[in-house]
Order: structure tokens, then sequence, then C-alpha cells
RNA sequence: GGGAGGUUAGCUCAGUUGGUUAGAGCACCUGCCUUACACGCAGGGGGUCGUGGGUUCGAGUCCCCCACCUCCCACCA
């Protein structure tokens, strides 16, 4: 690296107004990159943490559920480094068999080319030239977020590792006989023209008709009537089914029933799975187009003809009249065939589900045909124990059931693939049928000892290589620094929508051959929707792209407003007015540092402070840091990034600007005439309680935090290179003051309650007030006493006078109103006004409301079962609230009388 | 047919083990360009917490019924 690229790009310009995200965001990640500050080395010191990417598809860009997920990842990952974990965010990409392949064929296709053209070889040239141009732009897109990955332990699923992993998984199982080869009935794209698994199918409910036909028995005058939604498998019926306890069909058991324009015999069989109720409880039983029917094919040994081929155009064994015929034309010929014939003898309208290709869209066609399968079933059965007894966490827990009940029904898994790109199975056919199942063609060839040797054509499921993803990225199943460092990872971020086709699969590989969960917690998002919850999709045209949302919010605004919406099993509804708002968070933050830096002359950040020797304000803001600090980290622990957020955003905001910034002005001199009133260190505490908040704000918020820390004078004593290297507030400063923060609690509200009293006495800005206050609370009137500058400046009041031995009274020319607010009794002296007819119904109204509320209260203070039975805590505070109110009440009447 | 989640302010959502007058953002009303910020400041209006029961001194919060909305799973042809 060069030497002087090391140097930090730090701002020395003038502040502007307003903050620019895109004047810093791309400075500062090239400047982590320059810096290396997130490549971890090979061995180190300490705890580590880690984190998988959910690898993208390498077919597309980012879309705003990645930036979601990237931005809680990325949360993590600098909260844990900045914590002095050696954190990793290991970022990769998938290689997405089915999608991928999809968009490279539709790029032929424009081109007037195809695959079958260009032949495998040169087809995979083309794919993985597509794949070098896309894995850049994700990368791309991931560090104009923030993401602070490790990128030179970026992965791909089909790079040379993990496809050795693959390879090993793959060869393990076979020889575990958990995977195998066989002939069974699969769901068939006629479109994508391959097997997938059942997950990959989509129930949609189509209105459709149920055919009834009408078959003759053989060798008497007798029909049956069988009802159908798929008319056209007729012409591949080999036998007819009925509930074995039906009295209506015993007498049929030993016949045969003749398939109409086909003449085939058709045998009775009794099988459990018929129901009695639906229709004349007789079905048609069609071994090779139906899943329910092939297994009643095997359990009573029927026939088998293929009718529909893989192209969904009929066979040759359809009959000439068909053959060739696409599927849904078939149909049409067939029902109009068979009203010729009079075997078709009522339709009606029938509502039913369809299964459909979820990549392609069309309706599956169910078929047989010879393909290798995984049985999960006994990694299942770990993978639903390891949630059922608490080492996998799912978050949040309303998964478990769910989780429960897809894994004591799985089924086995169709693992291969009729693509070119993918991994290609690992599996060696010899002419004489010998198959050998190997690590590599070279393994294949010594363990059997030829060379006549042809690999299977085929290519692995995509899933069955993410599901390897937490360990084949850290060199499994070589024994790595890096496998020995990271794995287990830590937590899973990941959409509820990939649940079985990636964690599950992923918990259940990482049981079989590590023996370890690959993670002990899996945080579920919810789905990025529109402003008015409406799912995105490309077809309403509400989708949104990160990169447009960061251009106009900027990146960090972006990040905090999907880090404060994802709340547990909820959707998140993503509202751009709302990402304004937080915008404007970032401006507040911007700006709360540009004051600060124009008011404290050479003070710097301090490492430590001795708050004893400073007064309330700064104790009192030092005190509310180091609780929020607290209350972050309690709540990153338990992956609450919300109220994290929350946390931050009302600190930040309500307490720190609000409040405190405001208390220093007089003691800065920026109080104007009520200015100069001197405070010892306070410079300092600005500057450190800045500092710290900004370490508190920058796992969420990278950029700006990053910008603006390195404005702060001395924050090279706290970290010289980058604020992501500083440590994170644990809340252990020791600067809590339990005294402090209910005086200055007391004091905000004293403060707010002036203000509101001003405006409901009509009393305007420049009016000149005088307020009295006293308190029998121990120490409250000395706090006050001190107090008596900030509490003129804020409420811009004439005097102030603490416990005074006379009160001012009242004159013909001014008003005066008492007050209690927390322990303080408050008196107003201001010049009399009139009170507006809107302010009258205002105050009348509030009156009614105290009212009822002192009824409810005084109600509930003489219930005895009430007095006997709450804690007595509850009952005091019933106590106080009633003499609040009842302050309360005489205020607005006197205000209201004038 | 199973299962999950939701129903709280005009909108989108928070709401800890049940405990003062239920919160936030945006929107709305009033007054402010108060030398950090109009992407701002101060003040304010607005909710019988989906319906009906129950437990309790006390229920948005716990239990039951119902209604409506969303989603997932499922081989009734």
């Amino acid at each position: 690296m060069d030497q002087n690229s090391g140097t930090p790009p730090t701002a020395d310009t003038e502040m502007d107004k307003v903050f620019e995200p895109a004047s810093y965001e791309q400075k500062w990640q090239r400047y982590w990159t320059e810096q290396k500050i997130f490549e971890l080395p090979p061995e180190g010191e300490g705890p580590t943490f880690c984190i998988m990417i959910p690898p993208p598809n390498v077919t597309g860009k980012l879309h705003i559920g990645h930036a979601l997920q990237s931005a809680l990842q990325d949360l993590l990952t600098r909260w844990r480094r900045m914590q002095g974990y050696r954190a990793l965010w290991l970022p990769g990409t998938d290689h997405a068999g089915i999608a991928t392949q999809l968009m490279v064929e539709r790029q032929l296709e424009s081109e007037g080319s195809s695959r079958l053209e260009l032949g495998r070889e040169a087809f995979l040239e083309r794919v993985w030239a597509w794949k070098e141009n896309f894995q850049g732009n994700i990368r791309h897109q991931l560090d104009l977020l923030g993401a602070s990955c490790d990128w030179s332990r970026e992965r791909f699923t089909l790079d040379e590792g993990l496809s050795e992993a693959v390879a090993e998984a793959f060869v393990r199982l076979y020889e575990e006989g958990l995977i195998y080869r066989g002939e069974y009935i699969v769901n068939w794209s006629p479109k994508l023209n391959t097997a997938i698994s059942d997950l990959e199918v989509e129930m949609k409910e189509v209105r459709g008709k149920l055919y009834h036909l009408e078959y003759p028995v053989e060798g008497s005058d007798e029909t049956v009537v069988v009802a159908t939604t798929r008319p056209e498998t007729m012409l591949g019926d080999t036998g007819i089914a009925f509930h074995p306890e039906d009295e209506r069909y015993q007498h049929l058991l030993e016949k045969a029933a003749i398939l109409p324009l086909v003449g085939r015999r058709l045998r009775f069989v009794a099988d459990e799975v018929v129901d009695q109720e639906f229709g004349t409880g007789l079905v048609k039983v069609t071994p090779f187009h139906d899943p329910n029917d092939f297994e009643m094919g095997q359990r009573h040994g029927l026939d088998s003809v293929q009718v529909i081929g893989r192209d969904g155009h009929m066979t040759a064994a359809a009959g000439e009249e068909f053959a060739g015929l696409d599927r849904f034309e078939a149909r049409r010929k067939i029902i109009e065939r068979l009203r010729e014939e009079g075997v078709l003898i009522r339709v009606e309208d029938h509502l039913h589900n369809v299964g459909h290709s979820q990549r392609s869209g069309e309706p599956v066609e169910p078929l047989v045909s010879t393909q290798w399968f995984c049985n999960v079933s006994s990694m299942a059965d770990r993978a639903l124990n390891a949630v059922k007894d608490g080492e996998l966490q799912l978050i949040p827990d309303s998964w478990n059931k769910t989780w429960e009940h897809w894994l004591s029904n799985i089924r086995p898994w169709c693992i291969s693939r009729q693509l070119w790109w993918g991994h290609r199975i690992p599996a060696w056919y010899a002419p004489d049928g010998e198959v050998v199942v190997a690590r590599s063609e070279e393994e294949a060839k010594r363990l059997s000892g030829r060379d006549d040797l042809r690999q299977d054509e085929d290519v692995l499921d995509t899933w069955f290589s993410s599901g390897l993803w937490p360990f084949s990225t850290l060199g499994w199943p070589r024994d790595t620094a890096d496998f020995r460092s990271f794995y287990p990872t830590d937590v899973l971020i990941t959409g509820y929508d990939i649940l079985f086709f990636w964690v599950a699969r992923m918990v259940m590989s990482g049981l079989h051959f590590t023996d370890r969960l690959p993670f002990s917690a899996v945080h579920l998002t919810g789905l990025v929707r529109d402003a008015e919850g409406q799912k995105m999709s490309k077809t309403r045209g509400n989708t949104v792209d990160p990169l447009d949302l960061i251009e106009e919010y900027g990146a960090d605004a972006l990040r905090f407003t999907l880090c404060i919406l994802d709340s547990p099993g909820r959707d998140i509804p993503l509202d751009p007015e709302r990402m304004a708002g937080y915008r404007g968070f970032c401006n507040k933050i911007w700006n709360a540092a540009r004051y600060a830096l124009s008011r404290v002359g050479d003070a710097e950040v301090q490492e430590s402070l001795d708050h004893e020797e400073l007064a309330a304000p700064e104790r009192w803001i030092l005190s509310r840091l180091d609780a929020t600090a607290e209350q972050v980290n309690a709540k990153l622990e338990i992956f609450r990034f919300d109220e994290a957020c929350s946390l931050l955003y009302h600190f930040f905001w309500g307490e720190l600007c609000d409040w405190y910034l405001e208390f220093t002005k007089p003691a800065l001199g920026a109080g104007g005439e009520a200015g100069d009133a001197p405070r010892p260190r306070v410079g300092e505490v600005v500057l450190t309680v800045l500092d710290r908040s900004l370490r508190l704000l920058h796992p969420v918020m990278p950029y700006l935090t990053e910008e603006v820390w390195q404005r702060l004078p001395g924050y090279q004593k706290v970290q010289p290179t980058s604020i992501a290297l500083a440590p994170f507030p644990d809340g252990k400063a020791g600067w809590r003051d339990e005294v402090v923060e209910e005086q200055v609690a007391a004091l905000t509200e004293l403060i707010s309650r002036v203000r509101n009293l001003r405006q409901e006495l009509g009393v305007g800005s420049k009016d000149a007030v005088r307020v009295e206050v006293s308190s029998e609370t121990p120490g409250m009137d000395a706090f006050l006493e001190e107090q008596r500058p900030l509490l003129a400046f804020l409420c811009r009041l004439e005097e102030v006078a603490v416990a005074p031995a006379e009160s001012e009274g009242e004159r013909e020319d001014r008003l005066v109103a008492r007050d209690r607010v927390s322990g303080v009794e408050l008196v107003v002296v201001a010049p009399k006004k009139d009170l507006g007819e809107a302010e009258r119904q205002r105050l009348e109204k509030d009156l009614a409301k105290v009212e009822g509320a002192i009824a409810s209260t005084e109600k509930r203070l003489s219930n005895e079962s009430f007095l006997a039975k709450a804690p007595d805590s509850v009952v005091a505070g019933a106590r106080a609230q009633l003499q609040e109110l009842e302050e309360r009440r005489l205020q607005l009447k006197a205000s209201l009388e004038g």
C-alpha cells in the first residue's frame, strides 16, 4: 500500500449548514479499503465474531431486501469489531443455477442464438463472463451501502474451494446411503426442461373444471363414473381405485374397466388414499403422471404409461390422434372426443390448487424420471431437535412451529437438475452401467480401475451448495485456520422466505458434516414493502432501488431507517417520508457537531472525565450517555436493532440536542444576553459526549459518524485511524448519577411547564415574566438556585426567584399562576392579558379532563381492595398524582377566571 | 384442511414481567428565520387500543369466543 494514502482524508473544510452525504461517503469507503480495516489476518488474538452473508444471486443487482439485511449484518459486525472482537463478515455470491442460466439464455435468444447451438462448453464460458460482470456490481453496491465485509475472503459457490466441498459432501452422503439414484415421480418443469424440488413448486388456486367420465366395465352392462380435472391424462390410465371399505364397489375387485378411446383394460384396486365422499368414490389411476397414482401404482403393481413428454407435448404412446399436441391443446381435443363418444357425462366448475413452477410460472407436470435424491430425514431430526432444545434460536420464535412442521414432514429431496450451469454431479457411468461416485474424474478412474467413464450430464440443485455455505466458505473440508477460528459462525440474518430453501438445509448439513450448528441464532427479517404496505414487485411498479435511495437520502439515513423499522415478526413498510425524517436526524447530528466545533475553543475530546468537578448539566448528560450506552448494548445483544436505534435517536435528539446543548449555550457564550455563566470544562464535555455518541451511532451510520468524528479535536487519542476501530461505549464509564438525573428531570419539566403556562396565559415572548420556585425535596432549592441562569435563558424570563421570603402578590395589571411540577411549587407572575376564545376553550376542555382524572383517582383511592392489595408504591403514586391534579385544577381555574 | 402473524392517532408502526393522564415518525393547527440545524425551534389538537365475554384492586398487555386482513404449509382426483 502506498504510504501516503494512509493519511486519513480528514476534512478540515468548513462544515456546510446542511450535510451532504455524497461529498464524503465514497471518500471514506475508499479509505477503509486502503487501510484494510475490515481485513483480518489469518491468526489473531481475542474472541471472534462471524457472519456469513446470504450470498446474493450473481444474476442481478441488490434490491432493497438485500440493503436491509446488509444494514443489519454490518451493524452487528461493526458493533462487535468496536467491542474488540475479531469480527468477520464474509461476502460472496451464489451461482443461482436456474436463474442465471435463464438470464444468459435470454441474452442468447436476443442474439438469435441458443444454448444448444453454442454447446455446453461455449455456453458455460458465456455464463462465466456474465458472472464476472455482475459479481463486480454486487461488490460495488455493498461498498456504497458502507458494508464492512472482508473482501479478501470473498467466495463464490462455484469457485474451486466450494466445488471441492460440494463433491466431498456428495460423496460422503452417497457412501452413507443418503444419496441415491432412482426412478420416481418428480415435479417436472416443461419450460425449464428440468426436474425441480417440492419447494420450487408453488400451489396456485385455479378455476378449473371437473370432468365426469363414464367407463364401461368389462363383460357386463355396468359402467363406472370417475371424475378428473385433467382428462388428457386418461390416455395413461392403467387402473381405477376405490376405498377398501367402500361397499359399493367390492364386487368390482376381480374385474376390469375398458378405457374409452384406447381400449386398455383398467384393473380395479382398493386403496386407502381414496376418499369415499369425493365424487363417486372412484378414482382413475395414472401412475406416470400423478404423485398419488404413482404410489398407488407401486402398491398394486399397475402398469405405467407415459403420455406426456418432458417438453409438455403428448407422446407417441398417447396414440396418433394426439401425439405431438401440447398438453393443454390435447385436453381440449380429448374433451371433444370424449363428448362425441358419450363418455363425458358431466362437467362442473371446480376450484382447486395446481402446482406451478415457481421460477417459470407454468403448471408443473408430474412425471416419472431417473434422478438423484437425498434422503434427509435423519438430518431433519437433528435440525428439529436443535430448535426444540433451544440450541438454535429462531428470531422471532413464532417460526418454531413452522420449522417443526416442515422438518417432520420432509420427503426426499430431488437434487439433480437437467441444466448446464452448476456443480456437475460427481458420478461417472461405464458403458456396462457401472456407477462410480467420486470426488473427481481421477478418483473415479482409480476407484473403478477403468477409463471408459462418462460423467453424469446433470448438475446439482443450487441449494445443495448454498447449504454448505457457512463452512465451505471457511475452507471445509480442509482444516484451515479460518475454519478453526470462525466456525461455527454467530448469527444468520436473512429473510423468512428462504427459511426452508436455505436455512434448514444449512442447519442439516452443518450438523451432519461438522457435527455442530453452523450458527446459534437466526434473525429472520420481514419483507420490505412500500409505504402502503404493498409487496414490492416489478409488475406493480413500486420497487425502489437502494442506490437511488442512497443518492437521495444518503446511505446512513437509508441504513438507519431500515434498522429502526426492523421489528421482529413484521414486514417493513418503507415510507420515503419517514426516511426523509431520518435524513433530518443525520442533519441534526451534523449540526450538533457544527455548533460544538464553533463554540468549544481549544477544548479536546477526553478519554476520561472526573465528573466530581463538573456542574449538574454536565453530570446529567454524562449520566444519560452512560445509561444509553448500556441499554443500546443490551438491545443489540438480543438483536433488537429497532429498539437500539430508537434509544440512540431519542438520546441524541431528545436529550443531547434539545436539552443539553441548550444548557451549554449560556456557558459557551451562545446565549446572547443571558450568556456569561461559566461552568467548568463544558467544552470538553460537549466534545466527549459527541465522541461517544458518534461511536454509539457508528455501526448504523458509518459514513456520517466517521466524517464528523475525525473533525473532533483530539479524536486521535481515542483511535488514530478510524472510528470503526474505536471502542464501543459500554455504559461503564462510571458516570451514572441518579440524583442529578432526578434533579435535571425536574428542571426540564419545570421549563416545559413554564413555557406552556406562558402560552396558556397569553403572555408574549417579549413580556417580562417573573418565576418563583421552591421545593421541599432535599437539595432541590440549592440545585434550582444554581440553575437560575438556565431557567431564565430557556424560558426567556426577566427574573427567577428561588424560595423567596415573600411572594410577589397579585395586582391590577398582572396575574399570578401557581402550579406544582415534580414536587416543585411554581409561581408565574406575568402581565395580565385577555385570553383568546380558542385558548379559553382549550383550557375548559383541559379542566374537564383534569376533573375527570381527579374523580377516577379519588374513586380508586377510596376502594378498600385497592388500598389493601396494590403495592404501596402504586398507592403512593396515586396519592401524589391526585395532589398534582388538584394543583393543576386550581391553576386552570385561576387562568380561566383571569 | 392445518399453522403463523396482524387489527393501537388521518397514515405507517412501537408498547418491556398487567400499575399514574397509551408513545414515535409523518401529516395537521398556533407562534417563531431565538447567530448549530426551517432536513429547524417552542407550544398544541387528535386514540372508548377490531367485537363480545372472563380473570384481577387494576387489562392495550393474561384467558376464551367471534369478525376481518396477510402470509406459509397441504397428494381430495
